[in-house]
RNA sequence: GGGCGAUUAGCUCAGUUGGUUAGAGCGUCUGCCUUACAAGCAGAAGGUCCACGGUUCGAGCCCGUGAUCGCCCA
């Protein structure tokens, strides 16, 4: 009937089998429709299709797959959403990359070849992420992938673009932006790292005009731009300067004269409280260009090159110009000194080129109206961030918002819907490509494509089918849950809550557990200059699948990044095979009492009756810890509760008796609580208890042990009073050095509640029990457990020394504890202010710990004693 | 510059509203191939909970200051 299984469980064997047969099966196909028990859904956070996925994905998407799992199991018709991002900058870097190394540039390819070959490399990085996903056993909705430059998801796009342009929130302009000059696009702000750098401060003098030889010294960073200045500034309130503003000075290099001003911008305590104004290089120099209504003067190109403007310097790259601008102004005697200033240097989140502003034509979300609104659902309550601390953050970034620039100078991603008609310069925003202008003029499009997170950001509406009005959205938007990582707090769920909120009126999740970073044994980030990449598919082929999740559950406590160890993965591994060896146990005692499957719970042994009272309290455990996205708590509950309780002693004790379909029942009820976490063992052992008759195609179509079962406290303490005694026998026998088959004779005296000894003598190893009155305080091999006075009966001499040196050192312990204890109760103030119930307590406690006190002296004496007798 | 987090056993980490002698895994030590598992079994050792001060009858936990490390934002 059952099988016998090999010694040793080979994940390798059983995983790939299952991770098929899930998919093929269409197992996780969710419902468009409303359920009986509830819906609930999740969408993916898109992984980027510029290659495959890394340890980070694998923890999320466990996290994810146990959370969907649990969910499924209660009988809830559930949605998990997989599909990936096109992720437009950065895979059309890697596929430039590629491309250089034939030789080739997207430049000489035109964009229409270079965007073909982008989709070739999607195709197969898409692939190469399902694969892995599969592998992983992501319990997902595979009919429904998408991906966010499907058609569907790109007519979202339009229309969210096109809505937000009438709406007055999405406009045009030639404002100051963050440019790569490497990537060459503008990025937004959150796209620009800023990176510590040893700097300079430059004090250059500007000569006042009509004032032969008199100067104006200004501090800058970025000398180079002097050839761009408009205006010097100073403070209003700084008295030192008051006599200059609206008088002339001398851009030094350069022929021309700008006007003293005053502005704020100017901060009296920093360098010489005069700055430079550079409306064309630096964006808050542009603000106060505006501010005064000033010129902008470009000298640095696209490339970071200086340009016809920057006149004996046109050619050189911005960094070179600098070196030379300071050696001219040197040589004229215009540099005033150079300091060394500690300062942060906005850098390409990309490629790490330092960021260039640079004035050009850009579309832009007016944040601040949708930023309102998903301030207001967060604050209202309607979505819960774990940890909650994210909320905060959350909220602070939210209200110093600024606009959005959404267009990108790419080839890959969603072209911007405007077209340009050169003939009478209108500009058309439109859902459907326009084929003339009103004028009858031809158009052309807006060569941008728009920033990726434009289209992310509508993923968990756009991936159902909107703006149609479909059965999916009907029965999934809201989601039920994100799961995602910190570094797109900002980037991607701010994004979906404000797009969220203003296209659907409700916000896209009601809850968001922000999970941790993966990082490598040494807590060090993994990346792979470093070389400490680990590689998920390395090791899920060396410890399996399930090791790794488990691994990945027990170190996500919320909050905390995850020094991943192999060490630990390793462990885990022993726990896969350590559920497998239960599982051959068990069938071999099935098999031999001939106890078919299927078996009802009939607990009426006290130890039945036991380990089914412990599944309830694990059940009802692990529902509040998945609830609150402990998942460490889960795991490790898990993993105490199976081994230490269920094969350590409920299976040793199985021994003792004659199997009974209980042994059936427990196993089974195991197996679904450990589903959600290690998916791939318990498949294969549910099938095979069930001898190939499952009722269902899969454990994880089961239903979950239902928290708030009916607890057996009688048989729980019953078991416990059992395991103490035992212990404490153990523990005797290795302090007399017994050999393993050596049965001892044992006393006891005392009375407690209900025991079987028949289960003593045979998980102990002794034998003869002798029922006495008292045992004397000072006899040796003594231990007092399950409230019971129990004495070793072995007759052979045993170490006396290292007892007597264990049992000086717990009197020692005990003394303190008394001492601290008696001083407690003797406060007054404790006893007047501590609950009746704490005080109850401490005495009780007290006099424990005076008995236990009173023995360990006596048996020093005892073994004192028979130390100078013998 | 602003903010956040961390500091607990040799290592990696738990420790929910303050209340028994602070836990786990790995590692270490001792003894065992006990008829599922040596990837195992039984037992043991190991901690001034970063420092100082405060609140409290009582602090690993709350408050303040400092140190060290890390992260985010500008």
């Amino acid at each position: 009937m059952y099988n016998e299984l090999d010694k040793a469980y080979t994940p390798r064997a059983i995983e790939p089998k299952w991770a098929t047969a899930w998919v093929e099966g269409q197992l996780f196909k969710a419902k468009a429709e409303k359920a009986d028990r509830g819906n609930w859904s999740l969408v993916i956070p898109p992984p980027n299709v510029t290659g495959s996925l890394h340890m980070g994905h694998m923890l999320e998407h466990t996290l994810i797959d146990i959370m969907v799992r649990w969910q499924r199991m209660q009988g809830k018709n559930v949605l998990w959403l997989p599909g990936t991002d096109h992720a437009g900058i950065a895979t059309q870097m890697v596929v430039e990359r590629e491309l250089a190394r034939e030789g080739k540039t997207r430049q000489a390819m035109g964009r229409e070849a270079f965007v073909e070959a982008v989709w070739a490399w999607k195709r197969q990085s898409g692939d190469r992420i399902k694969e892995q996903m599969m592998r992983l056993g992501a319990s997902c909705d595979w009919s429904r992938e998408r991906f966010t430059l499907d058609a569907g998801l790109s007519r979202a796009v339009r229309e969210v673009f096109v809505s937000l342009y009438e709406q007055g929130l999405i406009y045009r302009g030639r404002y100051i932006v963050n440019w790569c000059p490497r990537c060459q696009t503008a990025v937004s702000d959150l796209e620009v790292t800023h990176e510590a750098v040893a700097g300079k401060l430059y004090s250059v003098r500007y000569a006042i005009a009509s004032e032969e030889g008199q100067f104006l010294t200004v501090a800058t960073t970025r000398p180079e731009t002097i050839l761009a200045d408009v205006a010097v500034a100073v403070n209003p309130r700084d008295e030192r300067y008051q006599r200059l503003i609206g008088r002339e000075v001398a851009v030094p290099l350069t022929q021309r004269r700008v006007k003293v001003i005053a502005d704020e911008i100017a901060q009296p305590e920093f360098g010489t409280g005069a700055v430079k104004i550079t409306p064309g290089h630096d964006a808050n120099d542009f603000a106060a260009g505006k501010r005064h209504g000033l010129e902008q003067l470009i000298i640095i190109d696209e490339r970071g090159q200086m340009t016809e403007a920057a006149g004996a310097y046109a050619g050189l790259d911005r960094f070179a110009a600098r070196e030379r601008v300071v050696e001219d102004l040197d040589r004229a005697g215009l540099l005033a000194g150079v300091a060394a200033h500690p300062m942060s240097v906005g850098q390409c989140q990309r490629c790490a080129t330092v960021i260039e502003p640079r004035i050009s034509n850009q579309w832009f979300v007016k944040i601040a109206p949708l930023a309102e609104k998903a301030i207001g659902v967060v604050e209202g309550g309607e979505i819960r961030f774990t940890p909650e601390n994210n909320r905060r953050i959350y909220n602070e970034w939210m209200a110093n918002i600024h606009d959005w620039c959404i267009s990108r100078q790419l080839w890959w991603g969603h072209q911007i819907p405007a077209w340009y008609c050169d003939r009478c310069q209108e500009v058309i925003v439109a859902r459907e490509a326009p084929k003339l202008c009103r004028c009858g003029g031809p158009v052309r499009q807006d060569a941008d494509v728009l920033d990726t997170w434009f289209s992310s950001g509508l993923w968990p509406f756009s991936t159902l089918g909107w703006p149609e009005k479909t059965p999916e959205l009907e029965a999934f938007y809201p989601t039920s849950l994100l799961i995602t990582g910190f570094d797109i707090l900002f980037f991607w769920v701010a994004r979906m809550i404000m797009l969220g909120v203003h296209f659907m009126g409700e916000a896209p999740f009601r809850e968001v557990y922000i999970h941790a970073l993966v990082r490598d044994a040494d807590k060090q980030k993994m990346s792979k200059t470093k070389g400490n990449v680990i590689d998920p598919l390395v090791v899920t082929e060396k410890y399996g699948t399930d090791a790794v999740r488990f691994t990945l559950a027990a170190m996500a406590a919320p909050g905390t990044d995850i020094a991943l160890s192999e060490d630990r993965m390793q462990g885990y591994a022993a726990f896969a095979n350590k559920i497998w060896n239960a599982a051959r146990f068990i069938f071999l005692q099935l098999e031999r009492a001939g106890i078919a499957p299927g078996a009802q719970a009939r607990p009426e042994t006290v130890v039945d009756r036991w380990i089914f009272s412990r599944l309830e309290a694990v059940a009802t455990a692990m529902d509040q810890s998945l609830g609150e996205y402990r998942f460490h708590e889960a795991a490790d509950l898990l993993y105490q509760f199976f081994w230490r309780e269920f094969c350590d002693w409920y299976l040793e004790l199985s021994k003792l008796a004659e199997p009974t379909g209980n042994l059936w029942a427990a196993f089974e009820r195991a197996l679904r609580l450990l589903h959600p976490v290690m998916p791939f063992v318990t498949e294969e052992l549910w099938h095979q208890l069930y001898a190939g008759k499952a009722p269902a195609a899969s454990i994880a179509l089961a239903a979950f042990p239902a928290p708030g079962g009916k607890r057996d406290l009688e048989a729980e303490a019953e078991i416990g009073r059992l395991q103490e005694v035992v212990t404490a026998l153990r523990k005797l026998r290795a302090e007399a050095k017994l050999a393993p088959k050596q049965t001892a004779g044992l006393r006891v005296a005392g009375s407690s509640g209900k025991l079987d000894w028949a289960m003593v003598e045979a998980l102990a190893r002794v034998s003869a029990i002798e029922r006495v009155a008292t045992i004397a305080a000072n006899a040796p091999l003594r231990a007092t457990a399950g409230g019971y006075e129990l004495q070793l009966d072995w007759g052979e001499a045993f170490d006396a020394g290292a007892e007597r040196e264990r049992l000086r050192k717990e009197a020692t312990v005990l003394t303190q504890g008394v001492a601290n204890l008696r001083a407690k109760l003797e406060s007054a103030s404790f006893k007047s202010k501590a609950p009746q119930a704490v005080v109850a307590e401490t005495e009780r406690l007290l006099a424990e710990r005076q008995r236990q006190l009173t023995q360990a002296q006596a048996a020093l004496d005892g073994l004192t004693g028979s130390g100078s007798a013998g």
